[in-house]
Order: structure tokens, then sequence, then C-alpha cells
DNA sequence: TCAAGACTAGTTGACAGGAGACTAGTCTCA
DNA sequence: TGAGACTAGTCTCCTGTCAACTAGTCTTGA
């Protein structure tokens, strides 16, 4: 079965990772996703992908069926355990994810990159409007780090959401700078001026 | 044809937007997505998105066939170019983008929230690889600002790679601080620990 | 007490992007 | 002239996202 080192993602790692505490099935690990509060870094909310993803799993050996649970009125849970190549390929998996950044497109910059589209002063709305959820994002994180913190639980159980918020403050301060500028007058640009770049060093 | 509102994507919007400037065909988008410094924030390198996107984008009613060119030696090329509805849709999608932080699920905040699979050793180890990487990268980004600022282009050109600056920096700044933290013994945890932690306030 | 509405749990199908291989032609330059 | 690199388009597989559907359970309120 075990077909050569299946393809990593967040999902499967999580996957992998909480069956090294104990067996569950697909909606346990939902559970402690959400009692643990990853959900903002591991997607558990789109069910579908779950359910394949301990599939392929299943399928490539990683994990394997410890159970049949038919608890009279819950439809049939499949309970599943790690194997010895789930834990060697969660390491793997979890070095590399770690130690290399990977590239991915998150839709902002590509955005920010065709703002020709809009005016100066329809940028300045839209940025507006953005820093407002940033704003309360970045509450939600501190708030949900304060409580796990008073909880009593160890710091490496909330790096992920230290992470989240040291980037999150990032982003906040760099669209602050930008609206700044765009009130000040200092970032300005019309359509004509972007034309005539366009029209300039591009071939065919 | 124009059945309601297609989903947008980072692609989608960098299509119909290069299309405003003049109809195109795809290997011209490519070729200025990758000549304007894009690819860092809209993936062109996967050409089947690209050729795919621009078959939805055209069964949607967004963009239109222009014409056929025929350059002999070159396979067939179609230039297609932007519809009007294409225009309202590109418009629609930016606000959206750019007011509304979409919730995305990158691989490592994931991984670090399951960082329990390493020893701090290896922990230390993996992020020393993560930190050479993103100083390069941020110096990468340096050097792509600094070129276009020569270039004499205006700040609006560059906004996405000073956006993924800001953020690139952040988390080398963060890693920084959470290796000397491993280093300086700050920052500890042992397999049994958290165990224990995990045997805790679990249900089912 | 029973009915409306909300939640739980799993499934399904359409859609979209990413990875990688394959084809066939072109250009370079040794 | 022939090896190797690049251009341009296509194809298939894999995985994740979205939205809807089913069917059971729990809540609460008339």
């Amino acid at each position: 079965m075990t077909s050569s080192a299946p393809r990593s993602s967040p999902l499967a790692l999580t996957v992998l990772a909480l069956l090294h505490y104990k067996p569950l099935h697909p909606y346990g690990i939902q559970r402690l996703v959400k009692d643990w509060g990853k959900e903002q870094v591991v997607n558990v909310r789109q069910r579908a992908s779950l359910y394949r993803t301990i599939e392929r799993l299943n399928g490539d050996g990683l994990i394997a069926v410890r159970e049949t649970e038919r608890d009279q009125q819950y439809p049939e849970r499949t309970v599943y355990e790690v194997t010895d190549a789930g834990r060697e390929t969660a390491r793997a998996w979890l070095e590399e994810m770690l130690s290399a950044p990977k590239q991915e497109f998150p839709e902002f910059p590509a955005a920010l990159s065709n703002l020709l589209l809009l005016t100066p002063e329809e940028m300045t709305e839209v940025l507006e409007r953005r820093l407002g959820a940033l704003t309360e994002n970045l509450a939600g994180l501190e708030t949900a780090m304060a409580a796990e913190a008073t909880q009593g639980l160890p710091r490496i159980t909330r790096l992920e959401t230290e992470y989240l918020r040291a980037v999150t403050a990032a982003e906040l301060e760099w669209v602050r700078t930008v609206v700044e500028d765009l009130r000040a007058g200092g970032l300005v640009w019309s359509k004509e001026q972007l034309d005539a770049l366009a029209a300039g060093p591009v071939h065919q």
C-alpha cells in the first residue's frame, strides 16, 4: 500500500499528529482541533477535505483502522490509529514545512498588484475597511493567547498564535501607513500614467 | 453565458486586469507577469492553471476572443480581450479582496501547531534553516524594490513587494526570537509533558 | 407533548489550482 | 550537424474548497 511518500498538507499533518495521542474517529479529530482552538490554522470546517484526507492516509498506509464503533444512535464511526510509516512521514513533513518557506499565493498581494483598476479614493476606502477587520483579528488573537496563558498552558501550545499575531500586526501596520500616505496625498496615480507605463518596455 | 459571478482567484483577477491594457494571448499574459516581476504574487508557472482560467473566464463572458493569430512557426494563438462584464467583475473582485482579509491556511502555522513531534533540539535546527531561507527571500525583495525605484517607476507598481517585505521581515524577526529562546533554554518541552496535556480536558 | 429550528455527522458532486510529464517546434553555439 | 536549452500548449492526476443533501439529535416554547 505504501505508495512512496504521499504529498503533505496542513490537514494531513494535523491528522497524523493528533493520532499520535490516541486513536480517533474523523469527528473526534475535528473536535480536538476546535477544542484546542486550532481552527485558525487548520481548516476542519471543510468536512469533505477531512474525510478525504483520512481516506488517503489510510490508503497510503500512514494510518490504519483500529475498530468500528457502533454507538446506537450515531452513524457508524471508524476509529483510526497512526502506523509506524505514518509516524516517520509526519516527522519528515514537519521538518520540511518548518525548515523551508513554501511559496504560497495569498490573494491580498495579488490584489495589490492590480490596483490600477481603482482610483486612489476608492483604494483609501477599501483599505480602511481592511484596517478595521485586521484590528479585530488581532484583538481576537491577543485574547486567545491571554486565555491560554492564564490556563497555565505552556508556551509551545500557542506558538502558532504568536506567529499569526506577529504577521497580522505587521500587515496591519503596513496597511496603516499606506492609508496615511493616501490621505496625505503622498501616494497618487492616474489611469493615464499607468497606461503610459504599460505601453512602455513590453514586447509582443 | 454570464452565469452569475464566477469565483474569484488571484490568477483570474490578474488576467482580467492585464487585458485592460490591451488584448493578449495566454502566453503574452504569462510574459507580462514575468516581465513586470509579479511571479512572486501570481502563479503563472503553472501554465495548466493559466489556460484553464482563461477558458473559464471566456465561458463566463468576462473575456472574449478578439482574433486568432497564425504566426507561421508558432502554434495557433488566440488573442483575448476583456468585456464590459469582465471590467465590472474585476472591480468587484478587487474591492472584495482588498477590503476583507480572507482566511487562508498557509502551512507554516499548521506545522508550528504540531511541533510536539520534534525535540527542542531538532526544532532549533530546522528553524535555523528557515531563518537562512527567509533572510535570502528578504534580500531578494529588497533588491527588487531598489531596482524598480531606480528605474523611476512610481511607488504603486511595487506596493505588493513592499507588503511582502513587511510580512517577511515580521516572520523573520519572530523566528529569530524563537530560535534565541530555544538556544537560551527558555522554551523547552518533553513528550511526557505534552501527553499529559493531551490526556487532559478532552472529551470522547 | 410535540413541533420548529438548530446542531451533529457523514456524504456527494462540481469546481479550481498545483505538480509534473509530454509533445513539437525553435534557437544557440560548438 | 547535432546536443542542449527554451518556447508554447496540452494532458492527467491529485488535492482542496464550496455548497448542497440526508438523517438523526437536542432544545425550547406554545
